[in-house]
DNA sequence: TATATATATGGCTATATTGCCATATAATCA
DNA sequence: TGATTATATGGCAATATAGCCATATATATA
């Protein structure tokens, strides 16, 4: 990768980049609402069950969920809800990269 | 990719996916601190120019970054300060990760 | 213990990302 | 205009990621 760069930087951008996936982050801001199992998971995103199952494991090996066995079925939980806090601002990126060539206020500079 | 999932979820990642590298990563924070040249950035992050400028494209792309040329050079800046405010808790994430096994209080679920 | 259910993992292919080199483009200045 | 400086882009090879299928593992229950 790169040797000038702090390790910070790798630390991080390795957990932004877990969040950096349409299904993983609407696994996550469905853990903020409460636990859910694999298989719940997988039927709203719409993907196979293994599919699911991976990318909750980057998630978890990221450390941003954990899971607790119920039974036969395994629950995950969101580890820190902060994360979905910029989630905010994600969407006034989104809205400014949109409306760009309209007048508009906001926290961002438009130019 | 999923066609279950709202488009929204798609939009928000690719944002965050721009943020998920190291060197994207410190340029954003490197630009919070204020304006900053292509050549500038590729010498403190101590890569290729042509990389340097392909990051600040995805960066550009994506919408958190403008640029505005000034003579020969091309001055880059930070459109959307608040993208930064997460880096706290992307550091909790870490803390916890590397303390797991220690007891500790935080606004993150330890488990 | 045998069966069923829920989840995880190995393996594979398709696709995306990264980073460098070479080169193109754009602006400045002699 | 020609040379110089700063940045962008095309191209390519190496590596990483995504998703599915098949299968392994773990738990519960008859």
């Amino acid at each position: 990768m790169n040797k000038k760069l702090p390790s910070q930087y790798e630390a991080r951008a390795r957990i932004i980049k877990a969040m950096a996936h349409p299904s993983r982050l609407f696994i996550l801001e469905e853990l903020y609402k409460g636990e859910r199992s694999v298989g719940e998971l997988a039927e709203m995103v719409g993907a196979d069950q293994s599919t699911i199952s991976k990318h909750l494991s980057i998630l978890k090996t990221e450390g941003l969920v954990f899971d607790e066995r119920q039974g036969t079925t395994i629950l995950y939980h969101l580890k820190c809800p902060c994360i979905l806090n910029f989630i905010g601002c994600i969407e006034e990126v989104l809205e400014i990269k949109t409306q760009e060539h309209v007048e508009m206020v906001s926290k961002c500079r438009v130019r």
